[in-house]
RNA sequence: GGGGUCUUAGCUCAGCUGGGAGAGCAUCUGCCUUACAAGCAGAGGGUCAUAGGUUCGAGCCCUAUAGGCCCCACCA
């Protein structure tokens, strides 16, 4: 028999078990025919993270999740790896060199990715043993990379099939530019921030006729240089008569038409609006309609591109010059307040520029039909089920998908352009000649791919896809994807649509959603706040088990949470009840080793434990297959500190004590089976500790972690027990707050009697003798089916069926006892009056379903039994 | 503008298919009882946002209202 530390102190086990479970491959999946498999694939972190709370919730339920089916008998894959996350760690390694006083063009397009993959060498590793700190079993020797060389081909090989079903297409549209970051971004990356702005009045004067003006109403005077059109209305009365004239367009030599189209709001501003197609996704539309050119006016950096005074001023420069200007000619009517939406780059904050570019796209249409079927077939579903809308909604409305990205970080477009024809191959491997016209002066695109191109294909590209192998054709699909609903439409939806698209499966059934956490008064943790919380320094000083249980209690799916040091102590307390109960255990198994007795062997109290832990099996297990975490941890917690520690603990300890009790051995058994069990169902949520007392408890097995999860057994369920004992325990509480409000300390023992006609119950009482009198601090018990010699002032409490009579011999309060006897009666009173008003109900009698009636009727029995007997004590005192 | 979600004890939150309101923390009262003071035994505290409806029965289902939060969206 091993023994354990005096004292729980986590940072002392965790990192030997967590080294003990690697050195022997747990973690570790294969293809297994035998078994069923259990498939996670983990979110890849970026290589330029660090483990903050969000990672380590996500990764705490997928381990929960993944522990929990091993133990089960799954051969469960947890499949981890590292995203390169293409613009995060192009602007990091940017900003690192540039403080080495480097620039990124002096490197040139090698030189920079060679700074890349040495960042990658450097960082990419740091935020994987992090994860190895929280506990996560993931199978490590699977590790993967999205620029690796297999997500690399399968990056190639969807892009190449993609094109040639004419899904991947490269066109003039207008896209979200980043003027700061200098590339185009996708319409999930642009966020809408609400902005105080203004509305600007601007006189367009109509050409050919002195003196008349349409006035046009903008936010966004610099544009004024693209513009190519003014709109109404086609039905708007006031304007019947200047469609299709010219106007002159202000601060310029050009002059453009005032057209009719439905796009325009009559209500709303001047109800004219000038239209500048290449910078502004609406009048886009307006524009292709119309066949109007697209003048793009500003540079990369949004700076001024026309030719002219405001040439090579920025945006804003440009705006403020040209207000000033409108004023000066007279054409400036008003400036209105006006507070509006504004994109702004997701990233760095910049505002987005709408820009007119030759980009390469996804088409939607096609590949979100199947993808809105699954989770309208039930073949994927959201839990909670609420965020199955989000994804629908996002999916109906779904545009085309920019992929393409001026950076130079990533996978690179495998499209070649003949420098002679101009043909365009798309091929996996560059080709060495045109196949249209033989020369062989090709040109690889510059840009590469939107860093969720590649993580789109994550669950099948890890399994080795497109290779057939044995993991594709045995983990594939996966089985649950666990993640927060802020990355719903960046990921998830591209990975249902590819998976189904490739595969022709959707990539898992289920997508288990979880909030954010955040700080104690509700505030988003944050960088530039400094509120965030290190997830390291909560386990360096609490443990990695009680970050973990923190996380997950009292939390449901898709709730935000607040993050509170007083409940990591709370979940550290409870690792130390465990520690402490266990170790309590084990320092009586020095003195027999409870291996001897058998189920015959069991007193009450031992089958109605045993029982408890049985019940919580089946419950816990019920709970995590509905992914319901935090419901089946409290239900660990409440069982192992409430019904062990506090109720089952103290009843044995006379057996335990007493070297005359031939029930010892069977205690002893009792307390080992009933741990082991609670520990392994504690298991996946505090792998550590349950790990460390698990191995110093028992020789037979050398991990928990993968031991057999507890189920329930026909042979450990005992009712009567389970009845018997909640009898008892209604009695030692009636006796204790009896003696509280009398205030008599525990260590006053007093004789106690306990009054029934029912034999049986007087046997009940009879058999559990020894521990209600030390759990009721009684000097004596005695069982009698009258009052009979039990003193006439004796302090008296009701439970169903019996009375308990405690004479305290000095103490006489007959007030104070009265009181307290009508409080109860009162209760009861109420009680009665409830009950009787449900079954004097016809329609319930005659809708309410049988076994409903049956218990309010035993109640009714009950209750008016109690009643009775208060009734009898009262006209006895106050006789 | 569309959609989602929340409103439960002083605070932060659970509450699974509708069948007598729970936890942690905080507060109050006793206890150093030989596993644990990071503990033990007790106590107080809630018209479950409001108004209707369905039902034998509603914190839970439906409708409306008020307030909070989130997401999406092209009102220039």
């Amino acid at each position: 028999m091993k023994e354990l530390e005096k004292t729980y102190n986590p940072s002392a086990i965790e990192e030997r078990l967590y080294q003990k479970w690697l050195d022997n491959k747990y973690f570790h999946a294969r293809v297994n025919r035998e078994k069923k498999p259990f498939t996670i694939v983990m979110p890849p972190p970026n290589i330029t993270g660090q483990l903050h709370m969000g990672h380590a919730l996500d990764n705490t339920m997928q381990d929960i999740l993944t522990r929990f089916k091993r133990m089960q008998g799954y051969e469960a894959l947890w499949q981890p790896g590292t995203d390169h996350a293409a613009i995060a760690t192009e602007v990091k390694v940017i900003d690192k060199l540039r403080s080495e006083g480097i620039d990124k063009q002096d490197l040139g397009r090698d030189g920079f990715l060679e700074k890349c993959w040495d960042w990658r060498k450097d960082y990419g590793s740091r935020i994987i043993n992090q994860l190895h700190k929280l506990g996560s079993s993931a199978d490590w020797d699977r590790e993967r990379f999205t620029m690796d060389e297999g997500c690399s081909d399968a990056v190639l090989e969807v892009f190449c099939k993609l094109y040639e079903k004419g899904y991947i297409y490269k066109g003039s549209r207008i896209i979200n530019w980043c003027p700061v970051c200098q590339t185009s971004i996708s319409d999930a990356e642009v966020e809408h921030v609400e902005q105080e702005g203004f509305f600007w009045h601007i006189n367009y004067p109509v050409v050919g006729e002195e003196g008349r003006f349409v006035e046009i109403a903008t936010t966004r005077p610099e544009t004024l240089l693209g513009d190519t059109a003014v709109a109404v209305n086609p039905e708007d009365e006031r304007y019947q008569d200047i469609i299709g004239k010219m106007l002159k367009l202000p601060l310029t030599d050009r002059e453009i038409p005032v057209i009719a189209d439905e796009y325009v709001d009559k209500e709303f501003g001047t109800g004219c609006v000038k239209i500048t197609p290449a910078h502004d996704p609406n009048d886009f539309e307006v524009g292709k309609r119309h066949n109007l050119e697209e003048i793009v006016i500003l540079n990369d950096d949004a700076t001024v591109n026309v030719p002219g005074p405001y040439f090579g001023m920025d945006r804003y420069e440009a705006r403020k010059a040209m207000v000033e200007e409108l004023k000066r000619q007279g054409l400036l009517v008003k400036v209105v307040p006006h507070s509006h939406n504004v994109g702004t780059h997701d990233r760095c904050k910049t505002t987005v520029e709408p820009m007119v570019k030759q980009q390469w796209f996804v088409k939607m249409e096609e590949m979100a039909k199947p993808a809105i079927q699954a989770l309208k077939d039930g073949e994927l579903k959201f839990v909670p089920e609420s965020f199955g809308k989000t994804y629908l909604h996002w999916l109906e409305g779904i545009r085309d998908w920019c992929i393409s990205r001026q950076l130079w970080w990533g996978h690179r477009i495998p499209a070649y352009y003949c420098q002679d024809c101009g043909e365009i191959v798309v091929a996996k491997k560059a080709p060495y000649v045109c196949p249209k016209c033989g020369g062989s002066h090709l040109k690889q695109d510059e840009d590469t791919l939107d860093t969720w191109f590649s993580s789109a294909l994550w669950p099948f590209s890890t399994l080795g896809w497109p290779k057939k192998t044995e993991e594709l054709e045995y983990f594939y699909p996966t089985d649950v994807l666990v993640t927060g609903y802020d990355i719903i439409f960046f990921w998830v939806i591209r990975m249902v649509f590819s998976g189904i698209e490739q595969t022709g499966k959707c990539p898992f059934h289920t997508v288990l959603i979880h909030g954010l956490i955040r700080d104690s008064q509700g505030r988003k943790m944050s960088k530039s706040l400094g509120n965030g919380i290190d997830p390291l320094e909560v386990i360096e000083k609490y443990g990695a088990d009680a970050l973990r249980m923190t996380l997950i209690t009292g939390n449901a799916p898709g709730n935000d949470m607040r993050f509170y040091w007083e409940r990591v102590e709370n979940s550290r307390n409870f690792a130390n009840k465990v520690w402490n109960a266990s170790r309590f255990i084990m320092m009586n198994m020095e003195k027999a080793p409870g291996s001897a007795a058998s189920l015959e062997d069991l007193t009450m109290a031992d089958k109605w434990i045993l029982s408890k832990v049985n019940a919580l099996a089946k419950d816990v297990t019920e709970n995590l297959d509905k992914y319901e975490l935090g419901i089946g941890l409290q239900k660990v917690y409440d069982f192992i500190w409430e019904e062990f520690c506090d109720w089952y603990i103290e009843m044995v300890k006379p057996r335990l004590y007493s070297d005359e009790d031939t029930t010892k051995e069977a205690a002893i058994w009792t307390l080992k089976t009933v741990l082991i069990q609670a520990l392994k169902l504690l298991h996946p949520f505090m792998p550590f500790i349950t790990e460390e007392i698990f191995c110093n408890l028992q020789e037979e097995e050398e991990s928990i972690m993968i031991s057999s999860w507890p189920e329930w057994k026909k042979e450990w369920d005992f009712a009567q027990e389970e009845k018997a004992v909640s009898l008892i325990k209604e009695g030692v509480r009636a006796i204790r707050n009896v003696r509280t409000s009398m205030n008599v300390p525990p260590s006053k023992k007093a004789k106690v009697f306990v009054v029934s006609e029912n034999q049986e119950l007087l046997d009940i009482f009879r058999h559990s003798k020894a521990f209600f009198a030390s759990l009721g601090y009684a000097s004596e018990v005695v069982l009698q089916k009258d009052k009979e010699g039990i003193e006439e002032d004796a302090v008296s409490a009701v439970i169903p069926q019996a009375s308990i009579y405690m004479p305290f011999a000095e103490l006489v309060d007959i007030e104070k006892e009265i009181a307290r006897l009508k409080a109860e009666e009162k209760r009861l009173n109420g009680e009665l009056a409830r009950v009787n008003g449900m079954l004097s109900n016809e329609k319930f009698i005659s809708r309410a379903p049988e076994s409903k009636i049956q218990e309010e009727k035993a109640k009714l029995e009950k209750y008016t039994q109690m009643f009775q007997q208060v009734k009898k004590q009262l006209a006895h005192l106050e006789k």
